[in-house]
DNA sequence: GCGTTTTGGATTTTT
DNA sequence: TCCAAAACGC
């Protein structure tokens, strides 16, 4: 059957012969979120409620309806996957002609339409897209321009502050005074500044500029954002409680003038808040969009009745919600196990016997995760994974984000486009040519002198004499080969560029002769790389492609468990998943609470509902009472969470008589105030809070330790003390509030002062 | 300019 | 504890 074929029977159906068959296949609610098609339109979809259903269902209903045309749609997603999944739904749903929706990520939606507009904001539409690593060494370089110390200011942290101003749609010339507060002695705004100035000069952009960019453009040149609102007459967007200001802003000029903008999200799933996603939007959608359409979809099909109301149990703890009560049809299923283990090792050694006995029973190793709230709290889980021989995999580091892959995409950047400055920085001396920090100063003198790209300020240094002969080979050799590579690059496979380049710049030769034992692994990440840039035609394709498909999703194999924080279990199921580490300043995080405190909370909240309802079946959260973190042993109390799950779906597992020991305020006061690390790193605002938390949460001194000045001096070295978990010691120095103690059977460790008492 | 030692720092991270 | 970046010494 053509497209028009099956266009043209899908109007027959809807016009009552019967009904099509996405259709036929929906609940009421979920009905009536895909036959609304004009006008804003907010779905509210509570998890595994059937939202990639509704949204491909709708995009069909749009065209098969003749609402829309496949190119009057603009569908956008978070990530490349959840792209992906919808097209190819819609594709399998109406036919080809869903290829001509406009459909991705913001961002690559984004850089789309500003690679037509680029010159309006001061970029070539050729400009590159940096990633974190780049963005990281330029605002270095400016911060060292402007004369400022790294250390008391870390780049990292203005990088941050600069990417939520731009995810609030703020341009430095928008900062204002309350915005910029005292940052960096009031210089955050003129940093911005010169940030952003930098960019344009290297013709790149960062990953908020794309949208910010395009906001400005609309916002000065209302013909073009004219042509769009003609254009995409109906908008759809996933995940809406997630999007920025931003997003959001972009979101409405395209919509002002048809208002077909159909949002689907759910509130009790908002755990980017830290990224700048503002949950605000879809609250306030109702009063942003008048005369929107609400829809909830409540019915459940992927939980169990016991997993289901433990999860709305815990999330009705939370205030502001849109509300949504989740139901299913599906039996009560077991139980949540709750358990409790002495330590962490022991947390790990149990749900492995758990997962092996889970799969003698015939499930399959795929149907189950381990969730975890950081991604440090994975390797205890691995390590005892490695020692029982159990297949797991982690959902982590990515690849695009490792070492040698972005040096070899360095090279294929620079041979691409000369000019791309923090390219050409990167491999310069990689492999080391003996070109150093002199050499590369000299570069930078000219190239800032003359106005020119480093690739071109090199080129003239090699021209002149003041290089020593040594460097001035060797730099020669450096220009040649890129100029020769960039010469032939337009007649080449890009994989067989990418071969070539890789050998004869002596990269892969450094990888083979360098002698650390992840040397081979590296090797074969490039292998892959080169595999990957196969699959492109040209090598300009394949570097747009990478910029913004910082994909990981490696397919899940049927032989492994999954093991990945809760950030990135979102959107996933299993049929048993395990969730430990729920201990207070753990989970909910000690340094959320205290940067965002009440909010901050909230959304720890919800990160919890996520991981539980991503489990099908059974579900087990555990906690420890003792954890090494950071190398220090620390006590730690359930968390809070785990009192806020409704008893009576609840079976509860104690070890060696320790208790869930429902939390009272008293304790949780003493978590907020003792959990967690001394005071320091990032954060400028971290003191203040701290010191305001203190003020504001009077402790019962009688019944709480917390850890004072009068307390850390009550040891003295040569103290004979015991330890709950390693018994009797001798204090051997004393750094605060942490005591360096040799242990009659556990061996010298430091542990925290108030975890030991006299003896 | 390069290899080694020391130190400081340590959530979450769709693009 | 364990990693990466700065500092150090050749």
């Amino acid at each position: 059957m053509d497209d028009n074929d099956k266009l043209e029977n899908n109007a027959e159906i809807d016009e009552g012969i019967s009904k099509p068959l996405w259709l036929r296949e929906l609940n009421e609610a979920q009905k009536n979120a895909v036959t609304n098609l004009n006008g804003p339109l907010l779905v509210l979809s509570g998890a595994g409620t059937g939202k990639t259903r509704v949204l491909t269902s709708r995009l069909a209903q749009l065209i098969a309806t003749r609402t829309a045309n496949p190119f009057n749609i603009l569908a956008v997603t978070f990530t490349n996957k959840a792209a992906r999944e919808m097209r190819k739904r819609a594709v399998d749903l109406v036919g080809p002609m869903a290829e001509q929706i406009t459909l991705g990520t913001f961002h690559s939606v984004a850089a789309q339409m500003l690679r037509r507009h680029a010159e309006l904001v001061g970029l070539k539409s050729n400009f590159t897209i940096l990633d974190s690593d780049d963005q990281l060494r330029l605002i270095k370089q400016v911060m060292e321009a402007d004369g400022l110390d790294l250390k008391r200011w870390p780049p990292r942290m203005m990088l941050s502050l600069f990417s939520r101003w731009k995810d609030k749609g703020l341009t430095p010339e928008k900062i204002t005074k309350s915005e910029a507060g005292d940052a960096v002695q009031g210089r955050a705004k003129s940093l911005f500044k010169s940030y952003q100035d930098r960019l344009l000069a290297l013709n790149a952009t960062d990953f908020g500029d794309l949208l910010l960019h395009m906001l400005t453009i609309f916002n000065q040149n209302s013909d073009i954002l004219d042509l769009y609102q003609k254009k995409l007459t109906h908008i759809m967007v996933d995940e809406y409680q997630d999007t920025n200001v931003a997003q959001y802003l972009w979101l409405r000029l395209l919509s002002s003038s048809h208002k077909n903008l159909c949002c689907v999200g759910d509130d009790d799933q908002s755990i980017y808040g830290w990224r700048g996603a503002e949950v605000g939007n879809i609250l306030k959608f109702e009063h942003d969009f008048p005369g929107a359409e609400i829809v909830r979809l409540e019915e459940n099909y992927r939980s169990t009745g016991h997993i289901l109301a433990a999860a709305s149990q815990l999330i009705s703890n939370n205030q502001g919600r849109l509300g949504k009560s989740l139901f299913t049809t599906d039996s009560d299923g077991e139980k949540i196990r709750i358990a409790g283990y002495w330590d962490g090792s022991e947390e790990a050694r149990t749900i492995s016997s758990q997962i092996e006995s889970l799969l003698k029973d015939g499930q399959l190793l795929s149907e189950m995760a381990v969730l975890v709230r950081a991604g440090y709290q994975t390797r205890e889980f691995e390590e005892r994974f490695i020692a029982i021989g159990l297949p797991y995999r982690v959902v982590g580091t990515r690849f695009y984000e490792r070492l040698e892959i972005r040096d070899a995409l360095s090279y294929l950047r620079l041979v691409y486009q000369q000019s791309d400055d923090l390219a050409f920085e990167r491999i310069i001396n990689t492999p080391r040519r003996g070109l150093g920090e002199a050499t590369l100063q000299l570069i930078y003198k000219l190239s800032r002198t003359q106005n020119i790209s480093l690739f071109e300020a090199a080129k003239k240094l090699i021209m002149s004499d003041d290089l020593k002969p040594q460097v001035n080979r060797a730099l020669s050799k450096f220009i040649e080969d890129i100029t020769r590579w960039h010469s032939i690059h337009l007649d080449m496979q890009p994989d067989a560029l990418a071969e070539i380049i890789l050998e004869e710049s002596g990269y892969v030769t450094m990888w083979q002769t360098h002698k650390s034992p992840e040397a081979p692994g590296r090797l074969e990440n490039i292998k892959e790389l080169v595999t990957a840039i196969g699959e492109f035609e040209t090598l300009s394709g394949f570097l747009e492609h990478i910029s913004l498909v910082m994909d990981n999703d490696t397919q899940s194999t049927d032989g492994e468990v999954t093991l990945m924080t809760l950030h990135a279990a979102k959107g996933l199921e299993f049929d048993t998943v395990f969730l430990p580490g729920w201990e207070e300043g753990i989970f909910p995080s000690q340094r959320t609470l205290e940067e965002n405190g009440g909010a901050g909370l909230e959304e720890e909240r919800r990160l919890a509902y996520v991981g539980i309802t991503r489990a099908r079946r059974k579900l087990f959260i555990s906690f420890a009472a003792n954890r090494r973190i950071h190398g220090l042993w620390q006590s730690a109390i359930p968390s809070r969470f785990i009192s806020e799950l409704p008893e009576n779906h609840l079976i509860e597992e104690m070890a060696r008589g320790l208790s869930i020991g429902r939390i009272e305020p008293v304790m949780i006061g003493l978590a907020e105030t003792r959990v967690g690390k001394p005071g320091y790193g990032p954060g400028w605002d971290r003191m203040a809070i701290r010191t305001k938390n203190s003020q504001n949460t009077p402790l019962d001194m009688n019944n709480v330790q917390v850890i004072t000045k009068e307390q850390q001096s009550k040891f003295t070295i040569g103290d004979r003390v015991f330890h709950l978990k390693f018994g009797m010691g001798d204090v051997q120095e004393i750094e605060g509030d942490k005591l360096d103690i040799q242990f009659d059977k556990a061996g010298r460790k430091k542990v925290i002062a108030s975890f030991v008492t006299h003896k």
